[in-house]
DNA sequence: CCACCCTGTCATTGA
DNA sequence: ACTCAATGACAGGGT
């Protein structure tokens, strides 16, 4: 059973990996949405430490105790889990999508979608809390590639939701005509605006629409509002000229903003975005991208020239008119360096999603890591025509690919070459295959230390990215464990991963410990039995163990044990939870003892020899002793509780059971219908009272220790969430590495191969390349911003 | 013998 | 006033 299980869901796993590859897509949220709600949280359960879906918290669903630890359905439930998080994992694949999309966007600057509205998101997988607004805005993005009226700014509604909502009400209309808004529509916007500002959040936009409400002024033929060309502006080239205002200031506030996690989301996304669009104009690649080497003619083509080809296609160009945006970009470059450096914890992969791999032959060994230009989830339709020589224009990453696999539409503008040959040449070459199988190891890996089983228990099917996992992951999990704190040993995590996600490794006592609900046979039989029978002793697992079928089954026996045995079989569970959950804890780790509670009041023999199964294996066994050996009456007295030896005693006339366990008005009614002496009442007071006040105890310490079990439940989540986010930050900062490495490469081979008129190459000391939506500028280093803008800078469109 | 734990019991408190 | 649940504290017994 189990292994059809796995066996469907690598099945599923690699099926739906082909799909992707050929470019099919594969929208796993798309069907997943109709299932929420909290999709992440049913998938990750106890990994989301906000909602703590537990292991007991989920028995205590189904009628407090609904699930036993050995029950069938805790197997269904890690089974199903389990499931849900290879594909979920899939799903992960989808994050890149996300930022696709956002490229798509400014093909067409009138309706373009806020590059932010998708990164955001996938930047916030971060934040353990937002994961579901994640999905979602995943999904919505996905959707959004394909169509952009669905997309919407809601950057800021990602960190500030509150105060963006209403924006987002307005927003449809507003796309639709922005002429519809009324003069307070607007204000209301832009106090919004500037609230997300203060608040950290998406402030780029806002700078840039300040330098855009700035350049309108210059030029009041754009939009007739003001602010509703600032609006438009924003919408239409927000966050590409993001960069720049690291360094800025609230044009509105004055404020200095500081770099602040609030707003990674859109400022990484915004600075890779904005990086891709400088290499876009480094190296645009054109349909017809030549990749030559030799191309040593450093002439500067104008910028007119290009112009035309760049705005046919996908472009990372800003919408802004060129003289309108006399942006330094030299400044733009250094504050994409900086920002990566700031950022390194929330890049997202998927911003550097390179397509171009149709000449792998092109690999330059001077430039091993240098920056697969042109292929940032550009068509190839839509590149521009440019010699430079570009090295290894191949995909240096899986996961930066997925996105392109996955979705269509990209594919079928760039499609000249299939994804698969891409996947496949990226791997081909050494740095591509370790980049690739990193990044994918990101990919695949869904939460963090579930795919370490799921690869790792499944040897019977051939997976074929088992390699590079399993490679990555040695190198994630070294990493791992050199970020964790607190001592959280990877080790650690994978014994929680196997307590919490499925295969439960209660290994402190065999003979307690619950079989693991992944092992279907063991805890499946076992479960059979022990639920199946009533009242009966069981094996070793589940000695001293009663189910509700045995609380109902001893209810029926005897009514008045009926109250006390349901008490008695959840704090036999309790116990059971006790072998498990204290592994780990030193101090609980000794707390191996049985803690069954049924040990019978009962009155009747018959009922004591079938209840009384004590917990531990040596009580029954002398217990069994003891029936064989000894007559009923003084096996009832030995082992009577002290209040039966004294209601026997005392001759009275009905059970302790009863006594305890009857309502008030029965009991009553019960010492009327007896003629009781004054000791006889005292005592039948006493036994209520005490039994009553046992059942009590026994109550309140199993609160207790469901209280402390909690607790640490919570902590193993906290824990995994934590090694979670290390381990996303490291596949992050690799990313920002390596990306910025192959940038400066990028830079420094583009430089190589300037030639001034006198064909001599530009010092790289003296010039410095600027990228605006013309190309690339090669710019004197002691040029100010002010003559960086003026329209007779030295100006000069880079043609190899 | 000691330490630790489990369990029952008592006393108290608050509902 | 009574009942009952909850809980801290204590003691006895087991390991």
């Amino acid at each position: 059973m189990l292994y059809l299980k796995k066996y469907f869901t690598e099945g599923l796993i690699q099926f739906t990996i082909l799909l992707s590859l050929i470019g099919v897509r594969v929208d796993l949220d798309s069907y997943f949405n109709n299932q929420l709600p909290p999709l992440r949280e049913i998938i990750l359960g106890p990994s989301s430490a906000y909602t703590q879906t537990q292991f007991h918290n989920l028995r205590n669903t189904l009628d407090g105790y609904g699930i036993h630890p050995k029950s069938v359905d805790l197997d269904h439930f890690f089974a199903t889990r389990r499931l849900l998080n290879q594909v979920r994992s899939l799903d992960h694949l989808r994050v890149p999508s996300t930022e696709l999309s956002a490229w798509l966007v400014h093909r067409d600057p009138e309706t373009v979608v806020s590059a932010t509205s998708q990164s955001g998101p996938s930047i916030a997988l971060d934040n353990g809390g937002s994961l579901e607004d994640v999905n979602n805005s995943e999904a919505s993005a996905m959707r959004g590639a394909g169509s952009a009226s669905e997309t919407t700014y809601s950057l800021s509604g990602e960190d500030s939701q509150g105060a963006v909502a209403p924006e987002d009400s307005q927003e449809q209309g507003e796309r639709e005509s922005s002429d519809d808004l009324s003069k307070e529509d607007i204000d209301l916007i832009d106090i919004l605006w500037r609230q997300d500002i203060d608040l950290g959040a998406g402030r780029e936009v806002f700078n840039y629409s300040n330098r855009q409400k700035e350049s309108e002024a210059d030029k009041p033929n754009e939009e007739n509002e003001e602010a509703g060309g600032r609006e438009e502006s924003w919408r239409n080239g927000l966050n590409l000229q993001a960069v720049q205002s690291q360094a800025q200031v609230d044009g509105e506030t004055g404020e200095s903003i500081p770099e602040e996690l609030t707003s990674l989301g859109a400022q990484t996304s915004l600075s890779l975005q904005e990086c891709l669009r400088l290499l876009e104009a480094t190296f645009p690649f054109g349909e017809e991208s030549e990749f030559q080497a030799t191309g040593s003619t450093s002439q500067l083509r104008p910028s007119t020239e290009e112009a035309p080809s760049t705005s046919q296609g996908i472009t990372l160009q800003s919408p802004l008119p060129q003289s309108d945006t006399p942006l330094d970009l030299e400044q733009q470059w250094q504050d994409i360096m900086s920002i990566m450096e700031l950022q390194d914890m929330e890049v997202n992969n998927t911003a550097v999603n390179v397509s171009m791999n149709n000449d792998p032959n092109n690999n330059n060994a001077s430039t091993p890591e240098s920056v697969p230009i042109g292929s940032f989830g550009l068509p190839r339709s839509t590149l521009i025509n440019q010699d430079v020589s570009l090295h290894q224009a191949s995909l240096p990453s899986c996961s930066q690919d997925f996105p392109t696999l996955f979705n269509p539409e990209l594919d079928s503008t760039g499609g000249q070459q299939p994804t698969l040959v891409r996947v496949s040449s990226s791997n081909s070459s050494n740095i591509n295959s370790t980049f690739g199988a990193t990044n994918l190891t990101g990919l695949f890996l869904p939460p963090p230390l579930n795919s370490t089983t799921n690869l790792t228990t499944t040897p019977v099917l051939p997976d074929p990215f088992s390699s590079l996992l399993e490679e990555s992951m040695l190198d994630e999990i070294s990493l791992l464990d050199l970020a964790m704190e607190e001592g959280f040993s990877q080790a650690q995590a994978s014994q929680l991963e196997d307590e919490l996600d499925s295969d439960s490794g209660l290994s402190l006592d065999s003979s307690h410990s619950p079989a693991s609900p992944s092992n279907s046979e063991t805890s499946c039989s076992s479960a059979a039995s022990s639920s199946s029978t009533s009242a009966t002793f069981s094996e070793e697992g589940a000695v001293g163990y009663s189910t509700d079928s045995e609380a109902a089954a001893a209810e029926t026996e005897e009514g008045a044990v009926g109250g006390y045995q349901p008490e008695y079989s959840k704090l036999c569970r309790m116990s059971y939870q006790d072998a498990s959950k204290f592994h780990g804890i030193p101090q609980l780790e000794s707390v191996n003892h049985n803690h069954t509670y049924n040990l019978p009041l009962a009155s009747s023999y018959s009922e004591r020899s079938q209840l009384s199964a004590s917990c531990s294996k040596k009580g029954r066994d002398k217990q069994m002793q003891q029936t064989k050996l000894q007559p009923p009456q003084d096996y009832a007295d030995r082992q009577s509780s002290r209040d039966e030896r004294r209601a026997r005693a005392m001759d009275i006339p009905f059970s302790n059971e009863k006594i305890i366990n009857l309502p008030v008005e029965e009991f009553n009614e019960l010492l009327a219908k007896h003629h009781l002496n004054e000791d006889q009442l005292a005592l039948i007071r006493d036994i209520r009272r005490r039994g009553k006040n046992k059942m009590a105890a026994q109550n309140c310490r199993k609160r207790k220790l469901d209280t402390i079990l909690n607790l640490e439940q919570g902590v193993q989540d906290l824990q995994r969430e934590k090694a979670q986010l290390l381990k996303e930050k490291m596949e992050y900062d690799k990313c920002i590495r390596q990306t910025k490495q192959k940038v400066q490469s990028l830079s420094r081979e583009l430089f190589a191969q300037l030639r001034n008129e006198e064909g001599r190459p530009y010092s790289a000391s003296e010039y410095c390349l600027q990228y605006g939506p013309d190309g690339v500028l090669l710019m004197p280093r002691n040029m100010t911003t002010e003559q960086s803008n003026k329209p007779d800078k030295k100006q000069k469109d880079k043609k190899k």
